[in-house]
RNA sequence: GGGCGCGUAGCUCAGUCGGCAGAGCGCGCGGCUUACAUCCGCGUGGUCACAGGUUCGAGUCCUGUCGCGCCCACCA
């Protein structure tokens, strides 16, 4: 135990032990690509720290603000200490709830009270009633006898007890439960200590003394029975408080610790809040703070441990206290010789509290307090809101009389696949660097970040989510690949043509980077990672890519056109990787290595690089969203949906998606647009010959035709299929189109719709409801047609 | 006991201002095509927990109910 070691090598190895653990979170750290400024890494046992801590303890100390009391605190019988409120964790469990008869002194009968742990009643000085429960009217003021031990029992009235529980007679334990200290205060009672903090009944127990907790509990309540005064028994659900760090059942005990009041600490605290100096993100967290903030109860400074910040008090002969940095000559109340310092050391998140002005070195006032506070936002986890967060913030504002922080964002919690708490001690955690290990730091980081959305309160850890995100670091690997094995070396400049797909792509991304950056700005961070996982897979890698190679191998295409190409997919992969950086640091900083190399003019222009390239992504600058082009994702919207249709109707007839078909479309208006996008649709659809005509004089009969917007692509039926199947395809969708018409016209013809809908809603509805009717005509004559 | 969150496809989850219900996985069919089979194409799959209400219109807003989870709490 420690105490076979003594108190300076148990902290030499405690030291060790620190050592070794800050080491592996290092290394976790980094292994997660979290780009600390390592030359600034602080302890708050570091020196510096340590002597911050003394000063503000003594401050407070100096101000009346932290004292020594006699309370009533969580006792942890195994840790051998105190531990604050916040500290406890309460667990429903059922025991037996034992009901006692305690005679009157004056033989007018008795009292019946109910508890759960008899042995208690060894410290036990009063029964309280309600002051308003007629049943015990007659009693209060008289006296009982406590059985076995033989103590008069004064009986009080008292606000705090419940008429509806048990008997409605509590008995009073002061030294041994909250509630009944403050009776006691109330009361003016004693507080006899019957069991002491080794788990042990003292001499207050006369009999029992020595026995242990347990076996005072059963002897007490063998003789209780013995005795008759044990009126029944009975199953009781109730919360047992234990403690949070080893789970030992806590006994509440009073006993002399140190104490912080914190009622004027909390006032500004709760004010910056109110008036939105602090926010927090969610915004539902702060209700949880006021509430908290607004019920603030002293705090328990004092532990009985010796790893810690041990407190500078200094006692002198006569019992009195001094607070000083090192042990003082003389005692600074009556100037007699100091003989000891207090034993105990300091809640460790006391010197956590301290810590934004602390780590930069107040009480010196130095250029990064100047710098450096307040930090531009605190990102921190719900389940230390009270123990750190609310506590930076009183302390922030009593010594720097600033806040700390203007945002604090409070992430989900990580639960287990079964939805249980992640924590050590339940053994239910995750080991980061085994999951590196296994999907790489991007792909954890990535999933992470993107589950769920960033209002929620706790996600689910699934492994095959991150199964998924490795897939797509691969994805953004091999596409990269792509666009570095198309980058030609030393291209002469030219001159840039885009074309609809290279417009398209642009837009495209010009979109995403608006939405990735307004989402972020108000730490939406889960939807940006969503949206470039859609943009880059979905988009670029599925369809602008493969858009892009037709340029690269079909050799009727233009060299100007290659050129243009190759330029965009440099650029929007770049950009890309400045997107993308904060989630997957490690893949897009490679990438962007190999881009910094790469380029010709004309790509550089387009991302906007007019000089040479930075280092690092790490530090290029954010990219600019630039506008959208509307009428290239309409063109290119158009071209995507011929394709897809044509798609649909090859794997409908299991026609081969590989073989090459024959094809015409007619076009309309759309004709001159669709040129530019020839080879793309030739290719990507697998159409070859392939004729797009603005008006046919005669529709083929023998064909299948597919209808895209205005536009239709016949194939021929030899091609794909025959008569009878294209009929009943063609059936099929008419049927639907009609029914969707249906649905469309019995909404138009509500008057009330068109009368109180927007009129922009109304009139989208109309034009729907006229392109199904013109689709459901073509469809009809195509069915006339083909039974010709 | 109080507070908060969640309930949407078989599974895990998105769904912004109330205006045509989405993704990934799974499942079915077809493809090793010149970055990627950790892939590509096509398809399948819904009483948006339940019951009311507001509204021309509700997954979305309001009220209540049920189920799951988290946090807080001195009815012995």
């Amino acid at each position: 135990t420690r105490h076979d070691l003594g108190r300076e090598q148990f902290q030499e190895r405690v030291w060790q032990w620190k050592d070794h653990y800050a080491d592996s979170i290092r290394d976790q750290f980094r292994a997660l690509g979290c780009s600390f400024d390592w030359t600034r890494e602080r302890f708050t046992m570091d020196a510096g720290y340590v002597d911050a801590v003394l000063e503000f303890f003594i401050r407070l100390f100096d101000e009346g603000k932290i004292y020594r009391g006699w309370r009533v605190i969580n006792w942890c019988p195994r840790c051998q200490s105190a531990i604050s409120d916040i500290e406890v964790e309460n667990i429903e469990r059922q025991d037996p709830l034992y009901y006692l008869r305690y005679p009157l002194q004056d033989g007018s009968g008795d009292i019946v009270v109910a508890t759960v742990r008899p042995e208690t009643i060894l410290g036990d000085v009063a029964v309280a009633v309600n002051p308003n429960d007629d049943r015990y009217t007659r009693y209060v003021g008289k006296v009982a006898i406590l059985p076995l031990i033989g103590r008069e029992l004064r009986i009080v009235a008292d606000d705090m007890v419940d008429k509806e529980f048990g008997t409605g007679a509590v008995k009073i334990t002061p030294a041994h439960d909250f509630a009944d200290f403050e009776v006691a205060e109330r009361h003016n009672l004693d507080r006899p200590i019957a069991l002491s903090p080794d788990g042990r009944v003292t001499s207050v127990g006369g009999p029992y003394r020595g026995q242990t907790v347990l076996e005072a509990r059963e002897s007490v309540l063998h003789d209780l029975q013995a005795g008759g005064y044990l009126v029944k028994t009975e199953n009781h659900q109730h919360v047992v408080p234990t403690c949070e760090r080893c789970h030992t059942v806590l006994e509440p005990l009073l006993s002399e610790q140190w104490f912080m009041d914190m009622s004027d600490l909390a006032g500004p605290a709760i004010d910056v809040v109110k008036n939105g100096s602090v926010r927090f993100v969610p915004e539902r967290w702060s209700k949880v703070y006021l509430d908290w903030m607004e019920n603030i109860r002293p705090w328990t400074l004092s532990r009985q441990l010796w790893w810690g910040h041990r407190i500078p008090i200094y006692y002198c002969e006569n019992g009195h206290a001094t607070a000083a940095k090192s042990a003082p000559q003389a005692c600074r109340i009556c100037g007699s010789p100091i003989v000891r310092q207090d034993e105990d050391v300091l809640d460790t998140w006391f010197s956590s509290a301290l810590w934004p002005f602390a780590t930069l070195g107040l009480p010196e006032r130095t250029d990064d307090l100047e710098r450096f506070y307040p930090t531009s936002f605190m990102n921190t986890s719900s389940q230390i809101l009270y123990l750190w967060i609310a506590r930076m913030i009183m302390t922030g504002l009593k010594f720097m009389h600033d806040v700390p922080f203007p945002v604090v964002l409070i992430n989900p919690t990580i639960q287990t696949a079964e939805g249980r708490r992640m924590s050590k001690s339940l053994g239910t955690g995750a080991d980061p660097l085994l999951l590196v290990e296994q999907f790489g730091a991007d792909a954890l980081r990535f999933g992470l970040i993107t589950a769920g959305s960033t209002h929620q309160q706790d996600i689910r850890f699934l492994p095959e989510r991150f199964e998924e995100m490795r897939n797509f670091t691969n994805k953004l690997w091999n596409v990269a690949r792509a666009v570095l094995r198309y980058q030609e070396v030393n291209e002469p400049k030219q001159e840039l043509r885009l074309s609809t797909a290279d417009r398209w792509i642009l837009s495209r991304l010009a979109v995403t980077t608006d939405r990735v950056t307004s989402d972020m700005e108000r730490f939406e961070l889960s939807a940006p990672g969503n949206r470039l996982y859609e943009f880059v897979w979905s988009e670029f890698a599925d369809w602008y890519l493969e858009a892009a190679k037709v340029r690269f191998f079909d050799t009727s295409s233009s060299s100007a056109g290659s050129y243009a190409s190759r330029a965009v997919l440099w650029s929007v992969l770049e950009r890309v990787c400045r997107l993308l950086h904060p989630y997957m640091p490690f893949v897009t900083e490679e990438i962007w290595q190999h881009l910094r190399t790469t380029g010709s003019d004309a790509a550089r222009k387009l991302s906007g690089w007019d000089g040479p390239m930075p280092e690092s992504v790490m530090v290029a600058p954010w990219p600019d969203a630039g506008e959208p082009d509307v009428e290239a994702e309409r063109e290119m919207q158009l071209v995507m949906d011929i394709i897809r249709a044509t798609r649909t109707a090859r794997s409908e007839y299991g026609k081969a998606p590989g073989a090459w078909i024959s094809a015409s479309i007619v076009a309309g208006p759309q004709r001159s647009l669709l040129r530019g996008s020839f080879d793309v649709i030739s290719n990507l659809a697998r159409l070859r010959p392939l004729a797009v005509y603005e008006v046919i004089e005669e529709k083929p009969k023998q064909a299948v035709s597919l209808l895209v917007g205005d536009v239709t692509v016949y194939i021929p039926l030899q091609e794909l299929t025959d008569l009878d199947a294209e009929r009943k395809r063609i059936e099929k969708e008419l049927q639907g189109t009609e029914k969707a018409l249906e649905s469309l016209k019995a909404k138009l013809l509500n008057a009330s719709f068109v009368a109180k809908a927007p009129d922009a809603v109304v009139e989208r509805e109309r034009a729907r409801a006229a392109e199904l009717a013109e689709r459901a005509r073509r469809l009809q004559e195509r069915l006339e047609l083909l039974s010709e």
